[in-house]
DNA sequence: AACAATCATATTGTCGACAGCAGACAGTCG
DNA sequence: CGACTGTCTGCTGTCGACAATATGATTGTT
């Protein structure tokens, strides 16, 4: 009943230790069980597997991913963790629905971390630390100009969960990756690749010059603004009254420095 | 060995649903045996019974407890998130040290944090949430005078985290409940309550104000300068420089009206 | 005597099995 | 015919046991 496509899509796990996510430390330090289902459930999910409101039967996902009830249990509570499930006690786990309402609210959390770690790092700034972060736009538009446009957004994605490793500060970075599923999640389920493309290049522009800038107002002030107004033009919202000032003052002035970056 | 003393101190668990915390719903809702033992290990080591460094055998504190090794360890993956303990793959959980470092770190993230609460919340204020928090305020008032510091400390507690619920993001009280536990043991390691007790008053009528004047850039920079200021003062420590110059804004408006709030 | 390899032990990682609760279904009574 | 109640099944919550691994002691060698 469910072996059949199991196996055949990788869905099942091979105890092998994958390519680490931060550059921190590189040592091969194999990933646990438990981190691994919970990264292949992400994927499930990322992939439609999942869907929101499926009911997650223990058993069934244990069997069909070959491990035991308990590894996958530590998994689903990282991912409760993480707002991705909701656990029921006696009743069950459940993948959690993309309302628009969480949206908005993951995206004004995810505008102040960064803008935070924005904060932190212009005032911090090293040489090596600006052309670190440099390189990667500069990544960004040779990929961008193939056309791959999920390892543009991969790399995009790096780029901010890098911003948060060089502010240093360990519990910011846990709260950013603790929500970044999720901002994956709405990004996936309102794609809007092609067209982004210039524009966010264009954003990174500014956020470096911002950083550049070495002023923590305005670092914090501009990646809040880049992060809510992109965000909330792709979804077609208001931008919410408390952050509505930033956003303005961001429009305001921005337009003519868009492709073009002179803070560096 | 071990159950002459644990019995006798109530270490160990009696499976009964306590009070909850928030005041959305109130049914009895019975809290899961992870959570119960989590509760448990952090008074443990809010008492001093387990100490920084020290190493968690998962059978050992399992029987102490009274429960078995699956639960115990979801509990420990729970504070594992919380950055209470941290556990190596194949050599065991420890309990975290309260470093001076960490201590910088959290503060830091409580103070961005509940800024951003108070810029949602100075948007949305309604007069009944105004006057929630003012009568939370004058409850305090009442109990410092009483010289109950652990009350009075419970309920400067229960100010802040009703602030993070008033702003109605899900993510933001999540990400705030998850340090709360370290913030506790950074302030109890620092004993100052008697000194403090007039000052977290005056502290407190500067954030009601900031509140009522419906400004989300003053909501947010009061609270960030209050909080920045108080524990940094606490700890003999210099203000980071990223935002040495809100602290520093604070310090030039607020020394003349500590004690009268107007604002309300 | 100092160092390295080996082995023993304690502890973690994982698994399968049992107990208890929630929801579904059917049977019964008004 | 509809609402209520008792039963029954499937799932979760919890437990004890086995396998894998790191740490420290021991022994052999240079």
């Amino acid at each position: 009943m469910y072996e059949s496509d199991s196996a055949a899509r990788g869905w099942d796990i091979d105890r092998a230790g994958g390519d680490e996510t931060d550059g921190s430390w590189k040592l091969p330090e194999q990933r646990s069980l438990p981190e691994i289902v919970a990264g292949r459930i992400i994927q499930a999910i990322r992939e439609g597997e999942l869907k929101p409101g499926d009911r997650i039967v223990e058993l069934t996902l244990a069997k069909r991913l070959g491990v035991s009830r308990g590894p996958l249990r530590e998994a689903l509570k990282e991912l409760g963790a993480r707002g991705l499930v909701e656990t029921w006690r006696n009743r069950g786990t459940f993948v959690k629905s993309v309302t628009d309402e969480s949206a908005i609210q993951v995206i004004m959390m995810r505008a102040n971390l960064e803008g935070f770690a924005a904060r932190i790092v212009a005032s911090t700034l090293t040489d090596a630390m600006l052309a670190d972060l440099e390189a990667r736009t500069r990544e960004m538009e040779r990929v961008g100009k193939s056309g791959d446009a999920m390892a543009y957004r991969e790399l995009d994605w790096r780029f901010h969960e890098r911003l948060c490793i060089l502010a240093g500060n360990e519990y910011l970075l846990g709260a950013w990756r603790s929500i970044s599923s999720l901002v994956w999640l709405f990004l996936l389920s309102h794609p809007d690749h092609e067209r982004a493309v210039p524009r966010v290049i264009g954003n990174h522009e500014l956020m470096l010059a911002a950083l550049a800038s070495r002023d923590p107002d305005v670092a914090e002030r501009t990646f809040r603004g880049v992060i809510l107004r992109s965000a909330f033009r792709r979804y077609g919202m208001d931008v919410p009254p408390a952050f509505r000032a930033i956003v303005g003052a961001l429009d305001d002035t921005d337009p003519a420095r868009v492709s073009k970056g002179d803070g560096a």
